[in-house]
DNA sequence: CGACATTTTGAGGTTTGTCAATGGGTGTGG
DNA sequence: CCACACCCATTGACAAACCTCAAAATGTCG
């Protein structure tokens, strides 16, 4: 099986364990605990919550339900999505290890989407009460944590960017490219990786149909772009897929 | 001149002022000092900045430029836009008085988008250095601050949701739908106001072209939905245009 | 192995974009 | 004050991108 390439438990930690300890963790270059020193991990470690576990398909909160914790990915991916009044269902974006989430539901009381395990994952829960108390204490993780606010807004005006200029053959050459990028940083190949989500929902996040998807992945594929079996994907020319993620370059509709 | 319906100058204050008093603006129940106590908004007083006058197509700041200070919009309106590899510009938002522009920057330490005003408007300068040392006196702002990062998360939420599953019509309506409430929350008419930005603007806003958007106008005007003269609207049937907006209701394209 | 879900591929239709021409408003200079 | 230029908006005809519907192929899981 080679479902788990990039994600095998990153921590090796007695399972047993009931509190996570963020200095253990392989991702706390990439998380909330970036940058603090020794003694300040361990007051973050002291408020982080129970870790939990979810199966695939399993949903880690949803919209509606009241906010009392961010969460953290320690391995495992997921998706978010909001669902509109008239009952459509509109990725938000895709979480990997390292990532947060959860942070929509700060403007209000209550969740704003629903977050939704893509394989089996676990998450590090951050009460929010208690870490706006540890701000006051220690604010290396109040700075860092406006970045990370930050970084989700840029990241979302990009995602804007793509839906509302883009075409087809370009926003999902961004997706590949972003996926590259993000596996890269976690020490994973930036050229090979599983696909953790359908066809259906890389379509739905990108606004576009899974017919589209299906389609473009055997464009690329008959380009000479990228190899795709099943759900792994090797990327065989990254610097042209860039190029195309840059709108500087076209991949011809036919052969 | 009708021009400045919804805007004249909110805030009586003698216009030599250098510094902003957020006690005596209008703005202050939307704004940052929302929730305050008048201590409070005395300490907030000490460090808001030089306020500052644009015309219109003036720009507040630009992409790549140092972030130093996050600004609060007075009164007037702005865009925010972002520019792409191919040149590309996709709008992230337009802002109105009260509302609070330049959070995308606090991820890196450069402004990741262009904010130019619509109008001529004015801006309260917040050094964000400032800022964040208040952060650790007054609780109640820093807890508010979050809460304003948060809606700005979600509200990105919601256009990715409108470009990625709306079609033209609905795109619009919630367009006009959420102007309308914003004005409304304001104090101002819910059902008339003066559209600030061009059709072009509003189209790259809404991941369409200039003339979908005038033959939207158009349509909604056969349907009896809304009077436009010119960038005047009028709002004449709500009801119909916010269902439009949720998806429970179509305008027919054709009479 | 069989039932079910997911993906691929094809054909045709719809929405929206593109291109082009016209109309109207505003500001400037004669 | 009018003529002209310029910008923005409107409208029409056509084209292209993408969606919808349908069917077959492939993969997954009990």
């Amino acid at each position: 099986m080679s479902q788990g390439i990039p994600f095998p438990n990153p921590a090796p930690i007695s399972l047993g364990a009931i509190k996570a300890s963020c200095r253990a963790c392989s991702m706390h270059q990439l998380c909330l605990p970036m940058g603090l020193d020794d003694a300040d991990i361990n007051r973050l470690d002291q408020i982080i919550g129970q870790r939990r576990r979810l199966m695939r398909d399993e949903r880690l909160y949803g919209m509606g339900e009241p906010f009392r914790s961010l969460y953290a990915v320690r391995y495992g991916h997921f998706k978010t999505y909001q669902i509109n009044a008239s009952g459509e269902q509109q990725i938000t974006g895709f979480q990997m290890a390292g990532e947060l989430l959860g942070m929509d539901a700060i403007s209000g009381d209550r969740h704003h989407c629903d977050a939704v395990a893509l394989e089996d994952s676990e998450v590090c829960e951050i009460p929010f009460a208690r870490l706006e108390e540890l701000f006051g204490e220690v604010p290396a993780l109040l700075r860092h944590f406006h970045r990370i606010m930050g970084q989700e807004i840029t990241r979302e005006q990009n995602v804007m960017l793509l839906l509302g200029n883009m075409r087809a053959e370009q926003r999902f050459a961004v997706f590949l490219v972003n996926l590259s990028a993000r596996y890269a940083a976690r020490g994973y190949s930036s050229t090979d990786f599983g696909l953790r989500m359908s066809r259906e929902d890389i379509g739905n996040y990108l606004g576009l149909t899974i017919e589209s998807i299906s389609r473009l992945l055997s464009r690329f594929k008959k380009q000479g772009l990228i190899a795709v079996d099943k759900r792994e994907v090797h990327l065989v020319e990254p610097a042209r897929l860039k190029a195309i993620a840059a709108g500087t370059e076209q991949c011809s509709p036919m052969a």
